[in-house]
DNA sequence: GAGACTATTTTTAGTAG
DNA sequence: TCTACTAAAAATAGTCT
């Protein structure tokens, strides 16, 4: 009997565009959850306004924002080009 | 003798406001470069665009994006409303 | 404010349901 | 495609430079 290890853990894989088609599916639904985790978890651990805007492998849109997407959507547009950074901190 | 530990390792935070200035600065140093690498690996992965902007603690802008952050506002922009949705998926 | 370090906490690859 | 699992990979809290 080799009771031994019921599957191989995490491997480390190549950061390298995943080809098969399935597992890029499960990945990209991991992953862009843990992304917009972490987001939600900066923005309460640091009071940050942010914003995440991603297009799925199947092109379906997938945002994340505190306060909301238009809001700092909003900010950014008016923002832009950034003004004098001499001061900037 | 205590040789015992150097440091006490990651610990476990409690999920709110940091009040710390310090701290805070540190931690979002520390965590929006980790989103921003995990966005760029997410993208490499599964070949998908997305855009990221935030504000720093220090109200400074803080943007990320594949192909750019402007494509990406373009097209989400653009496509607001999402359109007919029968065949996504 | 950005690195380095260590010990832990988290995330997540691979797989199954 | 979403949840659950296990074990190993990665991120990171606290501290010092």
């Amino acid at each position: 009997m080799t009771p031994s290890k019921k599957t191989k853990g995490r491997q480390k894989i190549e950061m390298t565009k995943i080809l098969d088609e399935k597992s890029l599916a499960v990945t990209f639904s991991k992953r862009h959850s843990g992304i917009l985790s972490k987001a939600n978890e900066l923005s309460t651990l640091c009071g940050v306004e942010l914003a995440i805007i991603m297009l799925s492998p199947t092109k379906k849109p997938v945002s994340y924002g505190v306060p909301s997407v238009e809001a700092i959507l909003d900010r950014y547009m008016e923002q832009l080009p950034p003004p004098d950074l001499s001061m900037s901190q």
